[in-house]
DNA sequence: GCCAGATTTGTAATCGATTGCAAGAACCTA
DNA sequence: TAGGTTCTTGCAATCGATTACAAATCTGGC
């Protein structure tokens, strides 16, 4: 049980460094040092300090603390979309991970409230109430027109490049795993492809697309069998391109998707519809979540480094926090791997007059 | 872009109170008024004292203001595990929401790390860095033999209930959502039931199992046919209650699980194996996750209020952050809604016989 | 026994914002 | 015009911990 010191009032008030210093007979400043550097304490004066800090169950005043010391060891991390989306959720585990270990503290932000909220985020970077960001995602949010990074507190970037010159950031190979993801159905022998998209513009979209339609490209696939749907990661984005899917006169047979989530959507909605998977319809999510491996069929999906994201972000902003950001490389790309299940199959043989046309 | 004041080592330094007071011509506790309290400063001095703020890019400091006002608004939430239980994520996202809407801030913290990683949370709480606490778990972290709950700060618990007298709570009428579960299979013709667990004596796991008991024996089944596995909420643990199901002679035909993840991955296992999931064997989840809808079969579950017991838990902390303690009830309980889906069937004929011989 | 140097401890300034108190200005009433 | 309000503003204390500097004490060597 904490004892606590009375106040005037009655009520109960934590102990302060004062309070401990009464109560061991020194000053401030030697219980202070007797905390922070032991080795300048007289062994017995420590014993003493010591004896009070416990029963008195103190602690050292966070605010105060970083007050005076101008850090407070703690590090927000910016997330674009709800904590319930589970690639981000292990992402961020990584990052807590890492940055405990170092003992610093991670305060999770998502942007995705009202402005209001994302106004709070940014005070905490104003308000020096944090030491380093981590910014889960391409875009800074800016709110009345200064951008947090303005602050001038170190950043880095996870998942995405943050869109300003000189911050670091962790990367995967978006590009070529989206290569990886089209060549596979390609190997299949599928010829009319579809590709499910994530939001408009979004750092990984646009590389994930480009490298679908390069790998469709070299395939010699013309423009006419490569459809692009619209969508946003989610599972009701799944849903809504499998219904149009099942719209189609002359239906794709196989789907690149931008997310796990996606990708489940679509087969779940399909499937439902009679259209066999993978039989009819082969479908690549991207990510690689748990659940891609308990959906019907498991899902044949893209690995991504889920907890290393997060992990080498929080690696490479513990760096420049210790100033050692000279040695640090300013990029790293870690890899993503194909992991090959039962949600894709051979071409159906009805689509073969199709890809006769095309070549 | 951000403007910076200038100090003496021509480091960019960031502006404080009496960057602005030296610009706008006035005094500190001018500046602090016409922030905090506009109508106690003439419009003129405001607008002057604005712009100053404006121009300089002023953010009041946290730390400042926490030291002085004794107070932070920043709440930390704890949770058991690791964040990217989806069921966790969306009753954080709920607090999240309503935190921010009064102007709180939230921390999270799991507890799953290394005892360092839950000594520093604990250290969130004495060194008064958060103003209040909820607890998503039923047992509070004990650090160097104090509880968080010494400190003497406010704390409510969701989903489970605080182990010690006083503490409000938010939770869910679990026996109940259990009996209902149970009288689910029941009243589909399940003769033999196993029950799939989670943790031992857990909060919601005791009462969860309880339910179970009680329906099962108010349906006259003998102990003999009520199975128990031990789990812990997790795909892993479906997986391996499947595996142990398909050892056995004779199998039960109607499982109830404490989470969707493992009735997910008690099924994946089961149906792999070529059993037929409802017509063998019947499966109910708990939580109604997202994915429940997408798994194959959909999952038959108990759908908790996920985001509402994240919201609740966040508004009685808030009333007794405010001070209101008093008109606050100590104990809400929010109800379970069973969501019929397709994991869940008549039980199969060839059980009849054993059901005939447990009447 | 005395001095240089090392060790231990205390004094007081400091971090940045808030606020009680009081002074000065403005305004009103008789 | 005197006396009383009300409004506006500044001074200075305060929150709790850290740390530069100085003072006090101790150690060892001659």
């Amino acid at each position: 049980m904490l004892k606590r010191v009375k106040d005037s009032s009655g009520e109960a008030a934590v102990a302060t460094i004062s309070d401990v210093a009464d109560a061991a007979g020194v000053s401030t400043a030697t219980v202070s040092r007797a905390l922070s550097a032991p080795a300048r304490v007289r062994a017995q004066t420590r014993a003493r300090v010591l004896d009070a800090v416990k029963s008195l169950g103190y602690t050292p005043n966070q605010a105060a603390r970083t007050l005076r010391a101008g850090a407070s060891r703690m590090v927000l991390v910016l997330v674009p979309q709800r904590n319930s989306i589970p690639f981000f959720a292990d992402v961020l585990d990584g990052v807590d991970a890492e940055l405990s270990a170092h003992g610093y503290t991670m305060i999770m932000g998502s942007l995705d409230g009202p402005e209001d909220k994302a106004r709070r985020l940014a005070d905490l970077v104003f308000s020096r109430h944090v030491d380093g960001v981590i910014v889960v995602t391409g875009h800074v949010p800016t709110i009345d027109g200064r951008s947090i990074l303005d602050a001038g507190i170190p950043a880095v970037g996870v998942c995405a490049e943050i869109d300003r010159k000189g911050y670091a950031c962790v990367v995967v190979n978006d590009e070529a795993c989206a290569r990886a993801q089209t060549d596979h159905l390609i190997g299949l022998g599928h010829r009319r492809l579809m590709y499910l998209a994530g939001p408009d513009g979004n750092y990984n979209e646009v590389r994930r697309y480009r490298g679908f339609v390069k790998a469709s490209r070299q395939a010699g696939l013309a423009a006419l069998h490569i459809a692009r749907l619209p969508g946003d990661y989610s599972l009701a984005a799944g849903v809504a391109a499998g219904r149009h899917f099942l719209s189609l006169a002359e239906r794709p047979t196989g789907i690149v998707c931008c997310s796990d989530e996606a990708a489940i959507g679509f087969i779940k909605t399909v499937t439902l519809a009679g259209v066999r998977c993978p039989e009819e319809v082969s479908v690549v999510g991207f990510d690689g979540i748990d659940f891609a491996d308990f959906c019907e069929p498991t899902l044949t999906t893209i690995r991504q480094p889920r907890a290393a994201l997060g992990a080498c972000g929080a690696r490479a902003l513990l760096a420049r926090l210790a100033g050692k950001a000279a040695h640090a490389p300013l990029r790293i790309v870690l890899h993503g791997e194909l992991l090959a299940r039962a949600s894709t199959g051979p071409a159906p043989r009805r689509s073969g007059a199709v890809a006769a046309v095309s070549r």
